[in-house]
RNA sequence: GGCUUCAUAGCUCAGUUGGUAGAGCAGAGGACUGAAAAUCCUUGUGUCGCUGGUUCAAUUCCCGCUGGAGCCA
């Protein structure tokens, strides 16, 4: 029986590493639950796995998209699914940092077809009280706005509790929330090394207007520094934060969403780490 | 050396006409079904620099001290 190992926890912890590891351990096929890694070109800034790494490991779901194009959750639900169902005898690592795209990979979440109503006249009271006609007890804040849109072009409005659909193992990689942070600001000074600025740079002559240019951490910061708004130095700090938020937000999806075995590590006893989660593993 | 000014939460600063204080950021916690590296919510006790005085009561007024900034010598 073919397993499916996911790799989660905060970025920056050296899930990538260790999937490459599992995979060589489990002669599996390592996929990408991440949403910048999806995108071709982002590569400094999204900490994509280096062409050298994957060590001959077949790495699927990097680079599906083109910057410019649009991926949705949906999207990702799909593509996860048709490869669990063609390599149905392999074993699969995957790994990412983006909570949601797995919860729906994994768990029957069902996206009903989306109407494409504008609500941008709206306030967002209004919004909430449009929602609050259809559904009396809606669990959406009235202040997020994005929420109330989606709901309401939603076509199926019921949500049902998550079911797992696979028996995938939550493998969770965490350390010390200061190690972390440190581990963070220093990965952010390596990405400018590796040259960031040139490659957000070269996107953006490219395709100024591409979406995920203008939310992905590492990318919307060096663009308004491009754009002269900040200095590069700001620029670098609120990366280093904006990681920051992200990371604590990651932890309290994984934590709160889906069932994890957390194992603890440091930049000194990774192997270790990585020979008790083989332990974990074959038991 | 003289004068002026500042000293309040981890940081930047409000404020109290005398009744022991509050914002932003940071930090912490949380939500999550088509932007998810997104979006949104909750959370502030700190010898109010130190010492003494006035007062029922001082972080607030006064003397002195320490430290920073500025001006004049």
């Amino acid at each position: 029986m073919r397993m499916i190992i996911c790799i989660v926890g905060p970025t920056g912890v050296g899930k990538t590493r260790l999937s490459i590891m599992l995979a060589k351990h489990y002669k599996g096929i390592v996929v990408n639950a991440d949403a910048c890694q999806i995108y071709e070109e982002l590569n400094i800034g999204s900490a994509k796995v280096k062409e050298e790494e994957k060590e001959g490991i077949p790495h699927l779901l990097f680079d599906i998209k083109k910057p410019w194009e649009d991926y949705s959750v949906a999207d990702y639900q799909k593509d996860l699914r048709d490869i669990l169902s063609k390599y149905r005898d392999k074993n699969i690592i995957l790994v990412g940092g983006t909570g949601l795209y797995i919860k729906a990979g994994l768990f029957d979440y069902s996206f009903s077809p989306m109407q494409n109503h504008d609500y941008a006249n709206y306030s967002n009271e209004e919004l909430y009280a449009m929602c609050q006609k259809i559904d009396k007890d809606i669990q959406i804040h009235p202040h997020n706005r994005r929420r109330l849109e989606n709901f309401l072009n939603r076509e199926n409005k019921e949500i049902k509790k998550p079911v797992l659909l696979y028996n995938p193992i939550f493998i969770g990689l965490t350390t010390a929330r200061s190690n972390l942070y440190s581990i963070i600001n220093n990965r952010v000074e390596e990405m400018f090394q590796n040259g960031l600025l040139e490659e957000v740079k070269s996107l953006y002559e490219k395709y100024p207007s591409a979406p995920i240019l203008k939310r992905a951490i590492g990318y919307k910061e060096v663009i308004n520094y491009l754009d002269s708004l900040i200095t590069l130095e700001e620029a670098k700090e609120l990366i280093k934060k904006n990681t920051r938020h992200y990371a604590k937000r990651q932890y309290t999806w994984f934590n709160n969403q889906m069932n994890v075995k957390w194992f603890n590590t440091n930049f000194n006893d990774f192997h270790k780490t990585y020979e008790e989660i083989i332990n974990y593993l074959d038991n």
